[in-house]
DNA sequence: GAGCCGATGAGCCTTCGTCAGTTCGAGTAC
DNA sequence: GTACTCGAACTGACGAAGGCTCATCGGCTC
């Protein structure tokens, strides 16, 4: 059972002749003839009705051929989606982010990736902890990552640049006075803290150890923007990534001192095509040093 | 670009590693791994990408194994089809009848034929001209067609009964009286005729002319329903197949002497299968002479 | 260095394609 | 009605191509 059997069965259908088939095929007769009986052999079924004047499909063969028609077609599509992969770039592209990491960066750099490539899909995952994400990469589901440098980063990595973490301070909070917080300055206050074994999480916990803090947790949220969302609320200070501090919000964050900032890097997967270079030097060109743009209200 | 390329590369991408799809293909690894190389070369394009641990798909591979796989399954759901129709009967099959030939008895059949192989579906195609009918007939398109018999009629045809004529009388027509109607009264009737060409027009005019009448056209129609209400609602009288009659004219009917009747036969077509015959053999158990229950209300 | 993985090359065998010739049925001329 | 011709599919033999297997090599991981 072969494509080229579906092939040729379907042009005998449509041409009505076994003769006619092999002139459109540019093959000989009995090759066709051959291919016929032998699809009929293997399945055990008369799929055409001979006649003196050709052949004709039978009623079990109407029923495969409808079904040969959509392999044959099915076939086609494949052949040229992978043609078209040697010239264009098409088909999906498979991210991961380390929640928090270049949410400023990564839709522009994805933009333009879309603008060059139309026909190149982007699915984007966000995941909190490095290591799921790091099993994703082992697995090879993933083409791209993009994390915070650890102990653990590989040696092709690429580094992009750094994220600079801000705290993000109810309204009314006397720290919003100073253009950046001394970290312990905030010596008693509760945090809204990140997943456990989440990186951003990580980040904060041994921020805190650093200035002698001892880490009151007011919550556990997963996500940024939430955080930001509590805090401002006033249900205590958290620590985030500038980059991931949502509009609305920036009267409410003060960068830190002494500074907090990550390395970001990326790391696109072994035998990485065209797409992922594209991507990796459309981020490269993403501005990643940023002058905090966060102050007092004049 | 075969089948057993695209079933190699899916086994290989959900495998994760030619080894462990050429264990599961129950073929060895240098076999899945040349089949691979050989489609990549093929398509120009690198599907997957060579890790230490094995084969991961690459953007366009993705792409391309989503629609391998269609193929892949419609080329199994038409192997399947057609195994099965050796045993039971699927498919669909083709039925023309033409027009006002066999209505009572059809019905019957089919319903018969769907109770003892559900997966078999039917079409019918109605066709007044037995000109048409022959033509779809040599194209091959038509599994069996049911006809009257003419001067043309095949040698292989299988004779299934006669289709006696009745003619169909306007509410309140004198001869309404009669148990049989005398066909020689009707000198003078305008007449509900059919379609130019159509086999039914064509026994109507050897009817009349046979008993010396002029016919006088009132109307001209494709469907023995509608010359049948034509002619309860007094436009003339008309002449059908008794089996034509639609419920609730009945007592407007009336047999004719002398006796109009055609003999209807069955063609199936060069190399019929199981379905055609089982069909045909249903038809053959239906009832085609019928003592005609047409009588004045007494 | 052991072990796993994929790639490569040689040999065997199946399969496909072609060419020749055969069979069968339909249409036609006499 | 018979014989002829034509066109259709099938059959068999042969050469070519491709697939499968075995043994082996090169790389990488642990």
């Amino acid at each position: 059972m072969s494509l080229r059997q579906f092939e040729y069965a379907l042009a005998v259908a449509e041409e009505g002749s076994v003769t006619a088939a092999a002139e459109l095929l540019h093959v000989a007769q009995p090759s066709v003839s051959q291919q016929i009986r032998g699809l009929e052999r293997e399945l055990g079924v008369e799929l055409f009705a001979r006649t003196p004047t050709g052949l004709v499909p039978t009623v079990v063969g109407r029923a495969f051929l409808r079904e040969a028609e959509v392999a044959v077609s099915a076939a086609r599509r494949a052949r040229a989606t992978a043609r078209a992969g040697a010239h264009e770039l098409v088909g999906e592209l498979v991210v991961a982010v380390q929640m928090g990491f270049g949410t400023r960066q990564l839709p522009g750099a994805l933009g333009a990736l879309r603008r060059r490539f139309p026909r190149l899909e982007v699915t984007v995952f966000e995941e909190p902890s490095s290591a799921e994400l790091e099993r994703l990469g082992r697995r090879g589901v993933l083409d791209l990552a993009l994390m915070a440098a650890c102990e653990q980063t590989p040696a092709d990595a690429h580094h992009l640049g750094d994220e600079e973490f801000v705290v993000v301070l109810g309204a009314g909070h006397p720290q919003l006075a100073a253009d950046r917080v001394e970290l312990r300055e905030l010596e008693g206050e509760p945090w809204v803290r990140f997943d456990r074994d989440s990186a951003l999480d990580g980040v904060l916990m041994s921020v805190l150890r650093d200035n002698d803090l001892t880490p009151a947790t007011a919550a556990r949220v997963s996500q940024t923007a939430t955080a930001v969302r509590w805090a401002a609320h006033g249900l205590g200070v958290t620590l985030v990534p500038a980059s991931a501090v949502p509009q609305g919000h920036e009267h409410l964050v003060r960068p830190v001192s002494p500074v907090v900032s990550q390395p970001v890097i990326a790391v696109v997967r072994h035998g990485a095509g065209p797409a992922e270079t594209a991507l990796l030097e459309l981020l490269r060109h993403e501005t990643w040093s940023e002058s905090a743009s966060f102050s007092p209200v004049s």
